[in-house]
DNA sequence: AGCGTCGGTTCACCACGGAGAAACAAACCC
DNA sequence: GGGTTTGTTTCTCCGTGGTGAACCGACGCT
């Protein structure tokens, strides 16, 4: 998402809007205005006159700031697994896998859920469901994600951790 | 919690711990180099040299963040204890203890009230209730929580103290 | 101060079950 | 035909919960 560059104090109305859709922005403060004070990490000010790399370097972090937030794997229509402009191919069993993750990033998908996506009538082993699991790890590593184990409970899909 | 200012670039050894402990930090970056680029919420800088209200700005922000982020730990649907953008999953005896806890947050509980929690019908041993509490402790440690025990009263969840 | 008790910490060990992983075999698709 | 996909077996490993014992510091008593 590109980021708003408003002139502060002025430019105070256009602000509210910007603030309620969640673009991030970028204040020019006056040589003489107080500077803003808001907690938004989607929002920074910079005092004027100010150098360009400086403002660069701000944008740069906001808009860094804006596209981490929406940073979410997607199934596309092909049935690859696109994250970050990288992808992998996936084989049919670990589509339905894989979508299952997906539509709950970050939270925990049960094994029963899974196994029914995976083979609506009935899985052929209670085997089958790991070794899978297994595989579409090894798959999914490339794009730097990995799928958590909880015990007991399921698997969940996350950015990789260091 | 206090933001650290360090000078940037001469100081940057330092930053690295700061930035592993999530404490916020404004980087003081000198008039000839080049601004740091991270997108963490807690981390700004600012261009040398600045004015002192500037200066205060944006070290208040850092702190209005800083706590803000802080809230409290929870305990999410599916069992995982999550804090600041990090989790942990939990065993279902560490999930009791660590329910009576997060509940008070920051005060403390009695260990009978958690030992009815974790065993509803009465603890197996004496010191049960000991050793699930030294496992909680080793386990939320990577979250920067920590449990605090109170002689004779019982046992305090916190953010962990350097 | 000396001493015993109490409350709490930590470790080592065991048993059990869930999950990981390798290796093999069959089916499938280009 | 050759690679990919899928199923299956088998073995290993690790998470979990329980237990006993050693250890340690704080507290209270004489």
């Amino acid at each position: 998402m590109d980021v708003v560059l408003v002139r502060w104090p002025e430019e105070t109305l256009h602000l509210g809007e910007l603030r309620g859709s969640g673009t991030p922005r970028l204040l020019l403060v006056g040589p003489e205005a107080s500077p803003p004070d808001s907690v938004d990490p989607l929002e920074d000010w910079i005092r004027l006159p100010a150098e360009d790399r400086d403002v660069r370097a701000r944008v740069a972090t906001l808009e860094a700031r804006a596209s981490n937030g929406l940073a979410t794997p997607e199934i596309d229509d092909d049935g690859l697994l696109r994250f970050r402009d990288r992808w992998v191919s996936l084989s049919p069993v670990e589509r339905e896998l894989a979508g299952a993750l997906v539509e709950r990033f970050g939270a925990v998908v049960g094994r029963e859920l899974m196994a029914r996506k995976a083979w609506p009538s009935g899985a052929p082993t209670r085997n089958a469901l790991d070794v899978h699991i297994l595989r579409l790890r090894r798959r999914i590593a490339p794009l730097g994600l990995e799928v958590r184990t909880v015990r007991s409970r399921g698997y969940l899909l996350q950015v990789a951790t260091i």
